[in-house]
RNA sequence: GGCCCCGUCGUCUAGCGGCCUAGGACUCUGGCUUCUCAAGUCAGCUACGAGGGUUCGAAUCCCUUCGGGGCUACCA
């Protein structure tokens, strides 16, 4: 098995590629990297009926979001496009041609109505369902009477009798008798392709030499295999299968709207970061092996086996996906945090994007990057920087307008406009030393009614590094209309 | 129903016959720190689904059982 190695990544983008989708073509593409080989690309949208152009181009948007290039496929190209299956009728049709003359596969004239009967009797007679063979060996006449009724006509390959073995690189040897892979249809009575039949000839004339995907497909495998045959590949020419363990939900089965969000859209929009979901991803399912719990990319790269790869489903956790997110957080840089953080703050209207309020959101940023999980959470810390017009937390408001309060407040603004230099230490110290040691409060107490003053709430970035960075004018302003509540 | 896959703390996992009185991370609980919230730090809770074997010795191998999941389409 000295071949290149050639992975592919073929979604059929019914929608919003998900956290699934994504943990696939993660490990699909980390596979190719580790092994030098070529990551592939390619849409199956062949079910015309659920594929739409805003769910392709959705999933190449998040695929470039991710960080997860591909050397072959759509918008990148390479020699054996096209790779998007609705652009590759011709060729399937043309297959299906000839394992029809190679008597590999048959047309099918069952309606769906007498194949359900088929498998209503069986379910009934406790038999594993399946098609029967009706349609396996026409007589002539048979054909002509068919065509007669004008019945529309499948093609349907051919199983042999006997077994499909092969060795998944996660599950050892797999081994499917015949007697429980019915003839399967390649190719629906309008003479467009399904599954079946794309999947594989694809796979074989793209040079696929690894196919990783969800163990959903296990049990479809032995078609695939036989598809191959019928191909004339010779056994070390098909591709070697891994089939990846599902990712679940929180709560019961497969991950779903209701336990978590499966829409990687989602993630996007709530500020993870896409290092972020990947390293969280390649975790489930994945373990580096030793106790690391944070990985980049390029980590993920040179340490990415598929024979690391668990064979046992993981459940989704979204408290860790959190904590990794936090972190990745942390170690940015102060510009790549504020060219992330920006579109967050400009969307919820807190900045219109200047070059005054970018510079003041840069100043703030080190005292928040620490206090925030996700990136959407920054407008609503940094908005008090930006009204003109503050307005007290309704819950926080009887805090500021007591007695008690209004002394500190008189205290603090008396003190304050005395400052000349305005920095946070020499806020502090301003402060510490009136409220604190002359009046004898408690700091809680003291800066807690300076901090719903100045910030309009209770819970705030650390209050001298934000009073330094609204102003003196601002905050006095700010404490004496907290005065006159 | 049939076929197939899977089974270590609540969750993700390490473990691949003795190093396991089972390690790490997230979560949770409590303490410290502290201008709020975080962060940091210390401590704690909690697991080999069950039952049989094999073996001097089993989380690790075998069998059974129970449980979870997938497939069973003119979806992918």
């Amino acid at each position: 098995m000295s071949r290149p190695v050639k992975v592919r990544f073929a979604p059929s983008p019914t929608g919003d590629l998900h956290v699934g989708n994504i943990r696939t073509a993660l490990f699909d593409w980390a596979y190719a990297r580790h092994t030098g080989g070529t990551f592939l690309f390619r849409i199956e949208d062949t079910d015309t009926t659920r594929v739409t152009d805003e769910y392709i181009k959705a999933a190449i948007d998040t695929l470039r979001w991710l960080g997860l290039d591909w050397d072959e496929g759509p918008e990148v190209g390479g020699d054996n496009g096209p790779y998007l299956q609705s652009q590759r009728l011709d060729i399937y049709t043309q297959w299906a041609h000839t394992f029809i003359e190679q008597k590999d596969a048959y047309y099918c004239y069952c309606t769906p109505q007498e194949l359900e009967a088929v498998r209503e009797a069986q379910r009934a007679a406790n038999q594993a369902p399946g098609y029967n063979g009706h349609c396996r060996e026409l007589s002539a006449e048979q054909i002509t009477e068919y065509k007669a009724q004008e019945r529309g006509a499948v093609v349907r390959m051919r199983m042999p009798e006997g077994s499909t073995t092969f060795d998944d690189l996660i599950r050892g040897e797999m081994q499917f008798d015949h007697r429980f892979v019915p003839d399967f249809v390649l190719a629906r009575a309008d003479g467009s392709p399904l599954y079946t039949l794309a999947v594989a000839v694809d796979d074989v004339l793209m040079k696929v030499t690894h196919i990783l995907r969800g163990e959903d497909l296990l049990s479809s495998t032995p078609r695939q295999i036989r598809v191959y045959q019928a191909m004339g590949l010779k056994e070390q020419e098909y591709p070697v299968f891994a089939h990846l363990p599902f990712v679940m939900g929180a709560d019961n089965a497969k991950l779903s709207k209701r336990n978590g969000e499966v829409s990687i859209a989602w993630y996007r929009d709530k500020g993870f970061l896409p290092e972020a979901i990947c390293n969280y991803l390649a975790l489930l399912g994945w373990s580096p092996g030793d106790n690391r719990e944070s990985v980049t990319m390029r980590e993920l790269c040179e340490l990415f086996t598929v024979e690391k790869v668990n064979s046992s489903p993981a459940r989704f956790d979204m408290k860790k996906l959190e904590a990794i997110n936090a972190d990745k957080i942390r170690a940015l840089s102060i510009e790549d945090f504020l060219s992330r953080v920006l579109p967050f703050l400009i969307k919820a209207e807190v900045i219109t994007g200047t070059p005054d309020e970018i510079e003041l959101v840069k100043r703030a940023l080190p005292i928040i990057q620490e206090r925030i999980i996700m990136l959407s959470e920054v407008p609503a810390m940094l908005n008090f920087l930006f009204v003109q017009e503050l307005t007290i937390e309704s819950e926080s408001l009887s805090k500021v307008n007591d007695a008690d309060a209004k002394v500190i407040l008189r205290r603090s603004l008396k003190e304050l406009e005395l400052v000349s230099d305005w920095r946070h230490t020499m806020i502090e110290a301003v402060l510490r030393t009136s409220l604190i040691d002359e009046m004898g409060l408690k700091p809680r107490v003291a800066f807690g009614a300076v901090r719903i003053a100045t910030t309009g709430s209770t819970v705030s970035p650390p209050l001298f590094e934000s009073m330094e960075l609204l102003g003196k004018e601002a905050s006095l302003a700010r404490i004496s209309a907290a005065l006159a509540l």
